[in-house]
RNA sequence: GGAGGAAUACCCAAGUCUGGUUGAAGGGAUCGGUCUUGAAAACCGACAGGUCGGGCAACCGGCGCAGGGGUUCGAAUCCCUUUUCCUCCGCCA
């Protein structure tokens, strides 16, 4: 099997998957919020838009609330013609079988003259759905009250630092030297068979890696969170399911004449589990941590850089996610953010949490915050994880209801890294290397590394 | 990969050949009741969910028999197509 870029084929393959995912995007109806809020409530809608600074979508509300009202006349009329028609075709049964052949036929035109006339009205209908469903798709969900105000990425907030961020007195060296001294890192190698993105992990470099992801996966386990190992391949319509459009393009890998993408990480595949699903709500909430390989083009503003390992077009994640009741999710988002600091920090690890401001949300959260870790050697912090609710828009888009006392409802998703890495073995090497190049190994991590405790 | 078979409601299952009062028999499960000290059994009753539209509501209507399309006045039933599952063969860690 081949592995192919969208970005990068020359064969056609654009072109061919392009217009069947936008298709399939537009025909499943996928939207982040309930079409009600418009017509009840267009101002909220609009203040969220605003709130987030996409001003240029502000008109689509008042779009979709006109169309809205076209397609409900002309559903109510088509609707008013299909059921003339089954009465009149439930008549020319009992004609028929009483033989009244021309009575049957008199109707039958009359029937004929109905279906030409939906023929139009279906079209007309089907065409304002459509349209409707394209614009629906770009009104963001509605983010929380506590999300802090601000246009981009520079206005994000920290919200509280855990541990000392300490700046040895010796000089941090750079993680790809740090991983040289213990001959753990080979990316000349990887550059021949794989190219830039790739990269060898050796001996200890190999067995830490492995140590902190078993690690997770047990920290979690201790959590009562449930192992999983999902499928690492999707297809496109849990793709376009699980992520915007433009995200697809820009970190999907294609498998060449299938319909299947890698995932680029197992949120993908764990909340495509429950596409279409009706879950009774006394399993109610469904925790779940995965572990898969994820694979991401990196196309866009950062790209992959020469060196090192930090931003790469493999790494292995343990995630955990959160399927709930709505009453519950801030609860979770919080529990699932301390988690995360509760892990890096038996590692030794100082994090800090930064909460991602309006502007800077993707369109389909609700809430989310960034865990990052202290870099002694660059003396700043830098993500390693990110913890978000999405409210019920992922649940929307792909049709995870439970059933309750109360009636069918869509779930809250949420989703929250535990470790990805090598970014979170970068965290760890830096936090951790001694002057000489030896690297101390937590408590934790010993089991996992044949109880040595340094290297 | 090849050759067959199947998909009907919470579960099992009839209906498909031969299109029409079949939105779908029957059984189980579940819920309510009778009987009982209590329970079981037996008997009686309820039980298609979902989704879209209309209505203050009671309620009315559309869609809906794996998904999508077609034929027809009319499709669970006929045709095409996709997916999934089962059996057999092949291949393989």
């Amino acid at each position: 099997m081949t592995v192919k870029k969208i970005r990068e084929s020359k064969d056609g393959t654009v072109i061919m998957i392009t217009p069947y995912a936008v298709l399939f995007f537009v025909e499943r109806g996928k939207k982040m919020i309930d079409i009600k809020l418009i017509r009840e409530n267009k101002e909220i809608v609009k203040d969220n838009i605003k709130k987030k600074f996409q001003d240029d979508k502000l008109s689509l509300v008042d779009e979709v609330y006109n169309l809205d009202i076209k397609y409900r006349e002309s559903k109510t009329s088509g609707d008013n013609l299909r059921s003339e028609k089954n009465k009149i075709s439930t008549e020319i049964g009992s004609l028929m079988r009483d033989k009244k052949i021309d009575d049957a036929n008199l109707l039958k035109s009359r029937v004929e003259e109905i279906n030409k006339e939906l023929i139009n009205l279906e079209i007309v209908e089907t065409n304002l759905e459509k349209e409707i469903k394209e614009k629906m798709m770009q009104i963001p969900q509605i983010i929380d009250k506590s999300v802090p105000i601000g246009k981009d990425d520079t206005e994000n907030v920290e919200i509280e630092k855990f541990g000392e961020p300490n700046v040895p007195k010796f000089e941090v060296p750079y993680h790809a030297d740090i991983l040289a001294r213990i001959n753990g890192l080979d990316k000349e190698s990887s550059g021949r068979t794989s190219g830039t993105g790739f990269y060898y992990l050796m001996g200890d470099a190999a067995r830490i890696h492995s140590a902190m992801l078993s690690y997770a996966r047990d920290f979690m386990i201790d959590k009562d969170f449930t192992y999983v190992i999902p499928p690492f391949m999707i297809r496109s319509d849990v793709v376009t399911g699980v992520m915007s459009f433009t995200e697809m393009e820009n970190m999907m890998y294609k498998i060449e004449g299938e319909d299947l993408y890698l995932v680029g990480t197992s949120e993908h595949s764990m909340i495509g589990k429950f596409k279409d699903q009706i879950i009774d709500g006394g399993e109610l909430p469904i925790t779940l941590t995965s572990y898969s390989p994820c694979f991401r083009k990196e196309v866009g503003a950062h790209g992959i850089e020469e060196r090192g390992i930090y931003r790469v077009h493999q790494f292995e994640k343990q995630e955990m996610v959160v399927l709930c009741k709505e009453e519950d999710h801030m609860d979770w988002y919080h529990k699932m953010l301390n988690y995360t600091v509760e892990f890096f920090r038996s590692l030794d690890v100082p994090v800090r949490t930064l909460e991602c401001c309006s502007g800077d949300l993707a369109d389909l959260k609700v809430k989310s915050a960034d865990v990052e870790a202290w870099s002694p050697r660059q003396q700043k912090y830098f993500e390693v994880g990110s913890c978000s609710t999405l409210g019920d828009a992922q649940a929307r888009r792909l049709g995870i209801r439970s059933k309750t006392e109360a009636g069918t409802k869509y779930l809250y998703t949420l989703n929250n890294t535990v470790l990805a890495t090598p970014r979170g073995l970068i965290a760890f090497l830096e936090n951790n290397v001694n002057e000489d190049g030896s690297i101390n190994i937590p408590k934790v991590l010993r089991p996992y590394m044949g109880g040595k405790d340094l290297i």
